[in-house]
DNA sequence: TGGCTATGGTGTACATCGTACACTATGGGT
DNA sequence: ACCCATAGTGTACGATGTACACCATAGCCA
């Protein structure tokens, strides 16, 4: 009878995994905040509590979001010098956050992290270890360059804007919003942006990096 | 006779900035995550419509606390370089964050930001520039420093302890969890970290810090 | 002095959420 | 032929944000 209804709407049984991809869609596409269990189980022509027969509540569920997403992150490549391989991996997760841009706040899951988890930080601590680190540094380092990419992502996403389209005419309101007397350094900086065109935050990024990783190269070998 | 009430319950008026701050104080007690309005009309003895004649929404009030938040962080000093002064202001910036560690995924107040906000982004630019730096390469600075530190914070909130105390014991169940086959690097850096006993994430924060502010100062003089 | 109106607090009501609990159908193993 | 584990259903409850209509007060102008 139930396989009868399952067939007719051409539905395949859930599971964890299937669960968790539709969930980091549908956060992708109306943000985490929108994200009910109700809307997700509607995904999937099921009544809510179906989803908890796979996902013991939100909290888990998030949890299983989050790791899919640091799944995403690509490991830093085997094969080359710490320096581009670590840069490689820090561009890889600046476009995995950007893509998903709800995850960045939420990284409690990570109080247990799942295997995905783990795997990454072992390559990491491997890369950085063979190209010459010290376990202590290999700390120093790792803390440094996430704590970086997670915050230009934590800023990246809380621009005023989406597009680098709007970047000028956000810019031109705010300068009129305010007295450019009150705040005069910040009226040069909006006025130098509007300037340059086609300035992108994005481009910020790897100035930043790029001064960790020469920073490290240097204490290494020092 | 609404007048005798507020007598006898020792009530003071509301205000915005009333209702702001105790929401501060009820987040930094028991998370963000159950602040809700009822309870925060609770605190003035009060019911919860009470509050929308002061917030429009929720969203509103979250906005108002950010900017509270934000308000504690010192602007750099005047009277010092450059250096010395973006320093201080980012170890104030942490120690705020970490008082206030629901604030930190949080910014997408900043969409509409406070003059609170700018008045601090005027001082940390005026800063820079008159430190030599072009607007140019502020804004880089600007960007690689702030994104540092708030991706310090997010780090550190999601640390699976709380007290330096409870490292040791994490990282001892950490390592029986899993066979340190599998994340051979790992383990080493968890034994690490074990070994040298009092080790602290925080005392990370400075050395990407001025990992930073050295690359700065060499791009400035270059 | 008396009444008008803006302001701020009240009460009720509703939609939406997460999820506990009891149920039913199914399909594989004995 | 039966049993039982597994997966999906249905109903129900408490909590939450907030719309809306209401009322008390205080300050103002006549």
């Amino acid at each position: 009878m139930q396989k009868q209804v399952d067939a007719e709407v051409g539905r395949t049984p859930l599971s964890r995994d299937r669960i968790l991809r539709a969930a980091v869609t549908l956060a992708d596409k109306d943000g985490l905040e929108s994200l009910s269990m109700r809307k997700l189980a509607q995904q999937f022509g099921v009544v809510p509590m179906a989803l908890y027969k796979h996902v013991a509540n939100k909290d888990d569920l998030v949890d299983g979001m989050v790791d899919v997403v640091f799944g995403e992150i690509d490991h830093p490549p085997s094969g080359t010098d710490w320096k581009t391989a670590m840069r490689q991996r820090a561009l890889s997760a600046r476009q995995v956050l950007s893509r998903h841009r709800w995850a960045i706040g939420l990284t409690e899951s990570r109080m247990k992290p799942g295997p995905t988890n783990l795997r990454h930080h072992d390559s990491v601590i491997r890369c950085l270890t063979e190209g010459g680190f010290s376990i202590e540094m290999a700390i120093h380092a790792y803390s440094a360059l996430d704590s970086y990419i997670y915050g230009f992502a934590l800023q990246e996403q809380q621009l005023p804007f989406e597009n680098p389209g709007e970047v000028d005419e956000v810019a031109q309101t705010m300068l009129s919003q305010f007295p450019s007397d009150d705040y005069p350094y910040l009226a040069q900086t909006i006025a130098e942006v509007i300037n340059k065109s086609e300035w992108q935050y994005a481009d910020e990024f790897e100035f930043g990096l790029d001064l960790i990783l020469d920073g490290l190269e240097r204490v290494l070998v020092r």
